[in-house]
DNA sequence: CCGCTTGCGCATGTTTCTTGCGCGGCGATT
DNA sequence: AATCGCCGCGCAAGAAACATGCGCAAGCGG
């Protein structure tokens, strides 16, 4: 729970570009020894700032062609309209993230689908399910990803 | 290079979730011997299903408190522009992704930094960087975030 | 100045991974 | 309809990677 010093730093952005790294490995980045550098990722791990290990998928390979983010206005605020527009997200396997905003927008949804007939579909169901929006925008990226990076977090 | 299976599918959506399982693990959840469960897996990688596996920190942990999506439409639409752009960009850390997009906005940034100063700053060095916007419309969610759900992805 | 605590690297036992092998099912060719 | 060849499967042994106990050295407080 203490601070964390120059090598648990080095370790973190290690795992964070490649978390498949064998002990050797990390390692010869760090400069420490294999062993203490299993030690320290274990207790970054159990302190809490390694969430989880996860492995990024190809979207492309899989068929998901698509990538859109979706700015969407509640038309009411009350706990009702609220739940169900929670309810539909939580259960749309579409939407991959879900971020509560500030300013114009209640929410900005990113989503990713194989094409535009499925997208069309998912904001129908989305607009039927709530019971209509007051603003409903869509800025969709047509197979116009640029890039995608996942740099190193540092304190 | 062939299609996909159930066998296949569960591999993915389990690695997907957590990456960092037993090939004894894997095997319960696909119904498949280890060894096969790691041979069908160093296939998927191989064939480009599998883009790469990273650790998911906790930003918290870490001091980062907030998370903004800002939208960036450029002036210019030229060369010299989008270069400046993404090479500025490339250099931030704090730009943690970013997408070109159709519609009223050419990018969106997925920015994380420490408090609202770091982000001000950031914003600041990206104007003069590139030398003055038409529109720069920023989305700031403080504290605000909701949920970021990463669900298997099914072809 | 001494003893305690903490973090380090080494070595060993254990788990996990990799790879060669034989078996069985399925489609194609005749 | 029978056989041949191919592909995917599980098993087992060798290889690699991981976990843990130990002694040592540095930093700190008494």
């Amino acid at each position: 729970m203490e601070e964390l010093d120059v090598f648990d730093l080095r370790l973190l952005a290690a795992i964070q570009a490649k978390g498949d790294m064998t002990q050797a490995e990390l390692s010869e980045i760090v400069h420490l020894s294999p062993t203490q550098c299993a030690r320290r990722l274990q207790r970054l791990r159990t302190d809490g700032y390694v969430r989880d290990i996860v492995a990024i998928l190809d979207p492309e390979r899989l068929g998901i062609n698509i990538i859109a983010h979706t700015l969407v206005g509640l038309r009411n605020h009350d706990d009702e309209t609220g739940k169900a527009f929670r309810g539909f997200i939580e259960a749309a396997d579409e939407v991959v993230e879900c971020w509560s905003q500030t300013g114009d927008a209640d929410y900005l949804l990113k989503i990713m689908v194989k094409d535009l007939g499925e997208l069309a579909s998912l904001i129908e169901r989305l607009i039927t399910a709530v019971g209509g929006f007051a603003s409903l925008r869509s800025f969709v990226a047509l197979k116009a990803i640029k890039r995608t990076t996942t740099v190193p977090i540092r304190a």
